[in-house]
DNA sequence: TGGATTTTCACCTACGTGAGAAGA
DNA sequence: GCTCTTCTCACGTAGGTGAAAATC
């Protein structure tokens, strides 16, 4: 078992930035080409937070995080995050997920859904997405198969994705799925859409981010949870590769209806597949995703424990189409679609091949275990084999930990405090209409604050930048005050990265999950906990013991037990724990 | 010049009712066929709000709603409210607008859009829309003419309808055009869907409403205004009467795209309708709307004094997209879409023949000018001629006011304060999807309140109700929040009116606003104010002045002083805004 | 019978999709 | 050739529309 943590890391490493917050400059616009007249020159904290952070005094800033967190609630609250179509994912995950990324833009699929649970009803949180690179390589799909090919390109601006429905209470996101499917990707350097920008033939991890906060000023201040889920890992392409993934998005994405084979004639290429179709080396088809093989069975005992929403896609759709209504595909379909399926019955629908896959997964990120600095260790040393996707032929088990069956896929999760400085990273706002209600009232002050570049963080990315802009997806915002918060400038377009800007807001929330590629460092060292026996009464959902949120523990990232419970279990709640300080 | 006031209304008949607030109980859901487990069995009102309603005492009152409004900004508003597609809404007016009423629901055409000017940028705002019945007759059309035919048909349950976006500041408001296009009509009495009600053949009165208040909660004890735009009137049909409006929808509507001519075959009755099209007796094409006759640019010389934001729909189609995704068809149209022309630059562009109609318009409805009781007078007496629609033949001129040319539409305000009891109208929620923010996480209280009938209003209708159901379009509200406000009964589907429960917010305010068929009674009598000559620096938009909103002046409607600057001034601000009591 | 209402239908638009051709 | 990217296209779905037939 291995633990990792950054909480040796030293106050003064994070208080010993100035205060973050810079002038918002420039006026967003949601009319594609146009702007507003909207624009604030400054912007300020919220009263009472300013001279703290200003004078970087430690006690202070502690006093006024504790502030910002006890002023919403004083309830505690124990998050629980089920990644949705869970087996569909590790289905794609098996074949090596491909996403296309376009110029225009283009959606993941599986869509990124999430639900939650365990929040604190009353209090409200800011839900968030970003994509990370999950390693410093350069891919390329050979002989059925992908392999490194070089060391990564430089890397794209990082963009963060705000859930648009942020901030709301934990009523609100444990009511319903939350769903980022509007995320767009591209390889547009220079997009104004605001969508997260890859590099095609590079793999990529999503990352889910729950932040306690009631305003989005307050997100420096609170803290912050990180859920990964591995097999939401990806390619990105501007093509396909692998037939199968093109099979599996024809089968499953209904935007993608148009290709599949009804009888009357299709298109070649779906045709040329139909014999070898992924479904017929899958574990079952469209229409049986659900049939559980004996093996699987064997212990779906574990019960439910505590009130978990784990609501299916349809379940759900229609208060879904509250906030996203132009995905009518996705939520009016038909039974065969694999969204039926929950995540919790999912979990026991594993199949032997995809178990395979995901120690394989597993074993190759643990031959990068020792690396922790990113950019200095040459990645070809181990290119030039296979990826850990999955091939039919070839496995790789480098890994000292106990090679295991039935093993699922471990959502990590990482807690920590916003309170650092400025990164490269861009907010990224929801692209459905959504409104943030008075929250963002308090932004329309003028005093403005101190720019400053933050110390280098401790995962020494050597990346900060000492302005950002915040990027807002195009027709995002339909609040001025929402607008005036995502500071664009006041020209006609999106401006491309780098533009030097700085939002308040986004800056240190932003910089504080870059620093967090202490995830990254983590998942090229020791990608996954390893599989640990626990008691038979486990919880099927992931569920992690609260953290002394105190000043020494501002940032851990905490490697919840993993549970091995005949494919059946993700986590226990309260169960080990325990953190293992290291590096 | 004819005004007229309530402003006489005792104070003991508005504070003399009882608390007004009762227990809220049943679960709303956004589901459609299924509710939450959501529910809430009491509520109280904002504390600080509670015991002086209790008692009703008019002073504590007074304090109390002082507080409620300055609890978010002292500075003062002065709303001035846009019609947009002014000149559309005229072009139909002429022919005697009709909308279709389905089982299914239908929408409006034109939609219902507004722009608003001079709110306080800081304060919340509540923004609503009813329609009311014109009058109490019952219509047919018979030899190419709209007659009276009857009495009306007992009511249908009334269902106000609230602008999604809700609460939001007056910035945001002012931000881009208001619409309310999602507003759906139904003949349906028992319709489940919270759509609105209306009866066929039957003539309606479209009302908009600016409150003052930063949580559905205060709703009762906000100011309010509303707004009144005579050109908005049709009658409800079940199919299309006059061809007329038939092709003028064909024409401007984007979703009856396939039934224009095109050159290639068309359906069989629009190439009837073509020779004798709207267009070869209306004053422009489709293509020219927006070229002004000389008479009607003798004096377009008026500039507009104040910053008023009157975007056109063109140019406001991205923003109001954000909170209308499904709408595309009316935000992306080639140039001949009217929808391209702004309310002020269209005033301008009135023919006489419109003209001549809004003249025939005023007339009719000044002979009901002393009906002031609405179901007492036998509307048979005034029957069996034509109604106020024009029509090329004939024209009745009963009225004692000087008639002149280029009269135009005048928007009526009507200003006072929520603080009545409870009467029939629903609460309706705009379908599309909406975040309230945390206000309404004082609705969680558990604390109820009396729930006693209110005595019957000035006006006299004589038809509170003691309870009422709060209606909300289905898949309507996201929040949990939200739900639990406007509470449904825990059973599987939305209850027909007249089901007895009672919202604490939507009860004072839907009171209010029928008491506000003062307005109704007004139509009948003297429906439109008088031409009144301004002098040249008039503002195209239409702005009154602020009044005051003491006890005294609880329920006043003010007629603002209607300018006749060669059809190009709406309203004067500050114009002889002078109150005349009357009754 | 005749007017009013309901039902069904084709049309149109928007948009996400993978295929395939063309380009780099 | 090869690999990768860009562009255009038809397909499918949703949903609003008036026409016309069917029903009341």
């Amino acid at each position: 078992m291995t633990y990792h943590s950054l909480s040796d890391l030293p106050m003064s490493a994070v208080l010993g930035q100035q205060y973050p917050f810079g002038p918002v400059v420039g006026a967003f616009s949601c009319v594609p080409g146009k702007l507003t007249e909207d624009c604030i020159v400054g912007s300020s904290p919220p009263s009472g937070f300013h001279s703290a952070f200003r004078v970087g005094n430690a006690k202070a800033a502690h006093l006024m995080t504790r502030r910002a967190r006890e002023a919403e609630t004083d309830a505690e609250d124990d998050p629980v995050v089920h990644l949705e179509a869970k087996d569909l994912w590790e289905q794609f995950h098996e074949c090596g997920t491909e996403m296309v990324i376009t110029k225009s833009g283009r959606r993941m699929f599986p869509p990124f859904k999430v639900s939650c649970s365990g929040f604190d009803k009353r209090a409200s949180y800011i839900l968030l997405m970003d994509i990370v690179a999950s390693d410093d390589c350069r891919y390329k799909f050979h002989s059925s198969r992908w392999m490194v090919a070089g060391k990564a390109d430089p890397e794209m601006p990082k963009r963060m994705y705000i859930h648009p429905d942020s901030p709301a209470t934990g009523e609100h996101w444990m009511s319903k799925t939350v769903s980022f499917h509007k995320l767009k990707l591209t390889n547009n350097m220079s997009d104004k859409h605001g969508f997260t920008i890859l590099n095609s033939m590079h793999k990529y991890q999503p990352r889910f981010h729950v932040v306690r906060a009631n305003d989005i000023l307050k997100l420096p201040y609170s803290t912050f949870r990180t859920y990964v889920f591995p097999e939401t890992e990806f390619i990105a392409v501007t093509a396909y590769q692998n037939d199968k993934i093109t099979q599996l998005k024809i089968d499953n994405n209904p935007f993608a209806k148009g290709f599949r084979d009804t009888g009357n004639g299709r298109r070649e290429k779906r045709k040329q597949l139909f014999l070898k179709s992924v479904r017929s080396n899958d574990h079952s088809s469209d229409k049986d995703n659900h049939v559980l093989t004996a093996a699987d069975q064997t212990s779906s005992t574990s019960p439910q424990t505590r009130p978990v929403v784990t609501s299916t896609i349809k379940e759900t759709s229609d208060s879904e189409a509250d906030s996203d209504e132009d995905d009518k595909h996705l939520t009016v379909e038909d039974g065969a679609d694999p969204f039926e399926v929950s995540t919790t019955t999912s979990i026991s629908q594993l199949s032997n091949a995809s178990t395979k896959a995901k120690n394989d997964f597993c074993t190759q990120q643990s031959q990068f275990e020792s690396n922790s600095e990113r950019h200095d260790e040459n990645p070809q040393s181990k290119a030039s084999e296979e990826t850990q996707w999955p091939s039919d032929e070839r496995r790789d088990f480098q890994t000292s930990q106990p090679q295991q069956n039935h093993v699922v896929f471990t959502p990590e999760r990482i807690e920590q405090h916003f309170l650092t400085s400025l990164n490269s990273n861009n907010l990224l706002i929801h692209p459905t209409p959504f409104y943030f209600g008075r929250n963002f009232s308090s932004l329309m002050s003028k005093e403005g604050g101190t720019l400053d570049t933050g110390r280098p963080s401790l995962s020494s990315q050597g990346r900060n930048v000492s302005g950002l802009p915040i990027y807002v997806q195009q027709s995002s915002l339909s609040s001025p005050q929402a607008r005036k918060v995502f500071g664009l400038p006041p020209c006609g377009s999106f401006l491309p990265y780098p533009y030097m800007t700085t939002a308040a807001v986004a800056s240190s929330l932003v910089q504080r999950l870059h620093f967090m590629n202490a995830w990254g460092h983590r998942s090229r060292s020791n990608p996954y906990s390893p599989p640990v026996k626990v008691p038979n009464s486990a919880n099927p959902t992931a569920t992690y013991r609260k953290h002394d949120l105190s000043l020494e523990g501002y940032t851990k990232i905490m490697l919840p037990t993993p549970v091995e419970e005949v494919s059946k279990v993700h986590m226990t709640p309260g169960a080990g724990s325990t953190d293992v300080k290291s590096q």
